[in-house]
DNA sequence: ACCTGAACACCGTTCAAGT
DNA sequence: ACCTGAACACCGTTCAAGT
């Protein structure tokens, strides 16, 4: 894969025989234009294959045929960069419907896959997320739970909770991707059975199906979030 | 605060005036022994004041008054710092004792102030922590619930849910810190209230009591918990 | 065993200059 | 309006060399 002169093909060369193939040539702007849209995407890619250090603005810009200081004309800094990525691969979320626990457990689902299918991501939650991808299923979120009857801080305490259990269940699973990492894991504790017994006999941090745990935790988490519709100081004033 | 120099203050200048005075002095060594302790507290301190991109191996080996490849024979790389650091402040979080509920209580929310007392450290978390630190909470996590009744797929279900709920939440948080931060998006969020009538209505982003917030979320989870105490395909086999 | 100077191969970002 | 070359002020890390 030639990062370079990837221009679009045809600029010199081979291609000079023909009298008046200027104008066969749509103008060169429209041709290869380097758009917000083409820099995150290309960021994206860069993110999925090498992480969040093999993003850097000299490669993004090479891999876009660019000298670097040609994106700052597009973004202000890299922090940009990132921020629009996590944005972006958020619109792979699918808005779901239906009874709101059913559309909760499937958002919440979806949301889930995505981060894991770009582990680079759930880190960067670290920032404000203000994006119109992540803010459109937030508000589908907190509607959805409203309907369900919550309010005021019962409604807030449901809607970050479910957002932060996501997150940070994406961001340990996401830690613990690689087989080997959790084979040596599993061996350093076995070899501190004395110290580390109960996660030792529950083999703490098996090679386990991480999907059906986070299922299970996020129906015990809406279970008792159900239970609370209602109660409280708050939605059910004297 | 002068970086360099501060080597205990006494070589040349105006104590050189006391015969003998050399044997008045500990070894150079005893004195200001570079030792893994000193470097991993350092660390922490350089974090604190400026986050994760403050911590330099050239500022930290500065501060420690010491060229900046010396770092390299007490640790492998800059990243042994991070995680070495994060297992440090672990040690701010205190081993509870009582009953499970409370117990778990008492950790979870004495581990996520720790984390908010050092905002770098949640993205962190994306990255293997099996310091002693780290694994101690996490044993006595683990035993509490065992001790609760929990087993099997429901036992770590609730380990890694609580461990999650409150890694997520302490990142969210830590974004959300600095007042301004929450301001403008606020502002942003009241600008496209046609977009996001929900969290609009609700204030989503309000400055709100996020402790608050949380053991309220903290407890409906513990009582979906503790309503899935030996219930499940796991733990009541036919 | 512990520490250093010099150097390598990178970074993000600015800025005057080009078209 | 959009892109570039050259440069600034940094990085993490290696390595031969010092004590």
């Amino acid at each position: 894969m030639d990062a370079k002169g990837n221009r679009a093909g045809g600029r010199g060369g081979r291609s000079g025989g023909v009298p008046g193939e200027v104008w066969l040539r749509e103008p060169r702007a429209r041709r290869d234009a380097l758009t917000l849209d083409r820099i995150v995407a290309t960021a994206v890619d860069l993110l999925d294959a090498d992480g969040v250090a093999g993003l850097t603005m000299r490669r993004l810009a090479d891999r876009l045929a660019v000298a670097p200081p040609t994106l700052y004309w597009h973004v202000k800094t890299k922090d940009d960069v990132l921020d629009l990525a996590v944005d972006a691969i958020f619109a792979e979320v699918p808005v779901p419907s239906g009874p709101w626990r059913d559309a909760v457990r499937e958002l919440v689902l979806a949301w889930r896959a995505t981060m894991l299918r770009h582990p680079w991501s759930p880190p960067l939650l670290g920032r404000p997320a203000l994006g119109p991808n992540v803010l459109e299923r937030t508000e589908f979120l907190q509607g959805a739970l409203a309907s369900a009857g919550f309010t005021g801080a019962h409604l807030a305490a449901a809607t970050h909770g479910l957002a932060n259990f996501v997150i940070g269940s994406a961001l340990t699973q996401s830690t613990w991707h690689s087989p080997e990492a959790l084979g040596t894991a599993r061996a350093h504790l076995r070899a501190r059975a004395d110290d580390y017994p109960t996660l030792v006999a529950n083999d703490h941090l098996a090679d386990q199906d991480w999907d059906a745990l986070f299922e299970r935790g996020l129906d015990h988490f809406l279970t008792g979030l159900a239970q609370g519709i209602g109660s409280g100081p708050v939605s059910s004033p004297p």
